[in-house]
DNA sequence: GCAACCGTGTAATTCCTATTACACCTTCGC
DNA sequence: GCGAAGGTGTAATAGGAATTACACGGTTGC
């Protein structure tokens, strides 16, 4: 029992010093914030900060590096709900959208780029939880897709790529426009994905032709 | 005249303040880097840095806006080389590859995503005479081969946008993954460029067939 | 119930760097 | 040549923020 007081309050702690410097984080940079705001609105105090996380570094790793998630669970979502492979695209893009370019996940590229600078393994770590394994767990979708003898103008990885690069370039240029770089909207999104899948191969006529095919 | 000497010394004191500032902008980032660092590697002095840039600030704008240049003019050098659609954008993408992907561009895009987190207007500024403007380029591009009578698979903005995206992302992939999240050869772009060349609809049997079949 | 202990809060300490103030020297008009 | 003007170099100034040292209070084991 006073254990699991003890460990929860710890918990609780570490849990409002991780949130109160993420929301900082995200809203100042890393540089601009102070570990003073940071423990003024957590509540907590220095020192915790430095017996938790030893120092600021370590904090930002905490704050940044633990929620990183990456696409890989929205593309199988999508791929579990099921339909044609265009089908299965526009869900992936819709998802994908909304997951990357919300302002919370700019703001956590662009800290990353900026403390690329100095801390190199840091932003490779952050790069492999989020891009790296989105592709490849598309990579994963458009070789399964082939393994059923789907016709596809290119090879897995490179659709992967290119599928993602559409998402990977908004994150960019919101970073550096914030929002009046490009006009983002659904009608837009879609005629992207109708685009790839277009030139991927994976359009109606490939699916609705299928008709005989074991889809189950 | 005396305004010629005097301009003739100061500029070029202004020159290897900016060259210094950029380099050591590029080698250690903004904010790690001192204004003493800078006026030891030019040779000047910190008054002269206060009296020609006002401050910090304004010596990373002189340093990072004024070289900031476009794709557009990669474009406009591939067309004027003249050749089928196919091969003037091959001809971009190697122009591309080298404009955006050298150690040097890629550093200054991260210094500005970091300077964006207290400094909108600057990365924004940044943006629009960089990707905005390379965009453009390449919108014009597909509009004046539409307007020959070319049959895209898609509007030119859309199409622009598609292609450049490839080079945005893997500026991004090389800011947070130094190199070792993709492996960049002239394969790989080869082959995505043949990939996009089929998807617009530009593939050798569109542009030796010219002459009116518009049968898609 | 008491004393030790560990997490917590506060107050220095220390270093770094942007910015400024001041003294010097080159250059130019005359 | 000479005096002035303004660029140039150096030495403070000042402020901020990471890090550390120290004092406090609740909790636990005996």
């Amino acid at each position: 029992m006073t254990d699991v007081a003890e460990c929860c309050r710890l918990n609780r702690r570490r849990q409002a010093i991780v949130a109160s410097a993420r929301a900082l984080f995200i809203e100042q940079g890393y540089e601009h914030t102070t570990l003073g705001e940071i423990v003024e609105r957590a509540g907590g105090s220095l020192a915790t900060v430095y017996k938790l996380f030893g120092n600021k570094d370590g904090l930002l790793e905490a704050a940044v590096l633990e929620p990183a998630s990456s696409g890989d669970e929205l593309v199988r979502a999508a791929m579990e709900a099921g339909g044609t492979p265009s089908a299965i695209l526009h869900r992936i893009a819709v998802s994908f959208d909304a997951h990357f370019l919300n302002s919370e996940t700019v703001a956590l590229f662009k800290i990353v780029i900026a403390r690329s600078m100095s801390d190199r393994a840091f932003a490779r770590q952050f790069f492999d939880r989020t891009v790296a394994r989105t592709r490849s767990a598309l990579e994963r979708m458009f070789s399964t897709w082939h393994d059923r003898g789907l016709a596809l103008n290119g090879s897995p990885g490179l659709l992967a790529e290119f599928f993602l690069d559409q998402f990977v370039s908004d994150v960019h240029a919101e970073a550096m426009s914030h929002g009046r770089g490009i006009a983002r909207t659904p009608e837009r999104l879609n005629a992207r994905t109708e685009f790839f899948i277009a030139a991927a191969g994976l359009g109606d006529r490939v699916s609705n032709d299928t008709t005989g095919s074991d889809r189950r």
